[in-house]
DNA sequence: TCGTGTCTTTACCAAATGGTAAAAAAGTGA
DNA sequence: TCACTTTTTTACCATTTGGTAAAGACACGA
């Protein structure tokens, strides 16, 4: 009688193919294989790009199903329809999004050198994170969001893309360990809090606002303490 | 042309009150104020309770937009135009959530006392917050979900309950400080550093789960790491 | 300048969703 | 059992919203 809602709203009536990604040919001399998509033109490429900045910010301060695509086009200037020429539908822009992100967001883990002093990188390593989660908060919300919800459209992203960075990287940390460089503790929790902590300053910026004002203390102060805190744990 | 979307759904129509709390009286002679509001007979009590348990399920997985009163009528086992005899609209049902959950949330900051062994108290504090996360990670994405998007129906809640007793906690924990029984570090900081630490383990169980499926490691090794970590942190 | 393909707009639609009216059903005290 | 209140159901409604069709505007090479 009262069926679970259908989260993506009114069903699409045929499966909306060929509207940017597959399309007719007309064959480029340069091009090496006719039968591939032609490159987008400068006009894709920037209205592409419009909508992809207008759905971070929609996206990231109302969550997938708190947006709407009216708001994405009007933040983007555009219309709704014409958004709609550019990618095949809501989900599409979310999930374009998504693994744009993923990208960067996992960039500061892999940029840890194996050869590198740990104490130094593991530092270094908790500052650009932190860095990230005060630059670019709508990124991190977009992600805590989408985490939140139990990632619905991300879930085999993170088993592919992120596990085996994980175990790689929580491998190492645990050599550095065996070399008495640092101290012993779980890796993986060891990262779990630095991410914990840096994102929480992006993540609860509505909170921590509030109990915190002064920008000038948030910030730095933030970079001190979390200093002062991974210092004194990893201090062999 | 293409406006902001009306984040309530459908206008109501007028406004709709006299549906529960404010009803027509029948004096009774036990009690003292006729013209209060009767108190709630048991399947009142029995149906609101269970509204608040399915509302609890159902947003704190979904968020307040991915949310659907039929979802909740379900889970609730009541069709929805019965829902919304006990309550005056989805509104009012996430509101009376979150305002109900947020002294159960604050609990455990009001139990740290300041005339006890700082040190003790500020791990019992952490491994009770820990304990919360993961027994009632509902409750936590919950909250969560509300701060994501920038406390919109919990901002005046947060400055009213919860800034004054964040003031009083740091300066206490300052005392601590000053009486040289623990480390000094920012108060602030510290306490934003525990709630991350363990909400992470209720709010980012997605990821959490996927990373480190072994649930002993993942539940009895964040004590023991957040232990540690927050011990050396304070050790003076 | 003409024709072809690219981009944008106008005018829609169907489903989902929050909510309501009103009548039926179930309790309840006397 | 009767009168009265509380609770539940049935049948709706108005908006919102993701999405589409089709025509028009535009760009650009030949």
């Amino acid at each position: 009688m009262y069926g679970l809602p259908n989260h993506e709203g009114p069903a699409l009536k045929r499966s909306n193919l060929g509207h940017y990604k597959v399309r007719s040919v007309t064959p480029r001399v340069i091009d090496s294989d006719p039968n591939l998509p032609k490159a987008p033109s400068r006009i894709q490429q920037r209205n592409r790009s419009r909508i992809l900045e207008a759905a971070l910010e929609v996206f990231s301060s109302h969550g997938y199903r708190g947006s709407t695509l009216d708001q994405i086009a009007t933040e983007a200037g555009l219309s709704k329809p014409n958004i709609l020429y550019y990618f095949a539908g809501k989900e599409d822009i979310h999930v374009t999004l998504l693994s744009q992100l993923m990208s960067t967001w996992l960039d500061p883990l892999k940029e840890m050198d194996p050869n590198g002093e740990p104490i130094e990188e593991l530092l270094a390593y908790v500052h650009r994170k932190l860095d990230m989660a005060i630059e670019l908060p709508r990124e991190s919300r977009l992600f805590a969001n989408e985490i939140l919800q139990g990632a619905p459209r991300m879930g085999p992203h993170l088993v592919a893309d992120l596990k085996p960075l994980f175990d790689d990287r929580t491998a190492v940390i645990l050599r550095w360990m065996d070399t008495g460089k640092i101290a012993r503790s779980d890796p993986a929790h060891l990262l779990f809090s630095i991410w914990a902590t840096t994102q929480h300053y992006a993540d609860f910026a509505a909170q921590t606002e509030v109990l915190l004002p002064d920008t000038e203390r948030r910030h730095s102060g933030a970079r001190d303490f979390l200093t002062q805190l991974f210092t004194k744990l990893l201090a062999p």
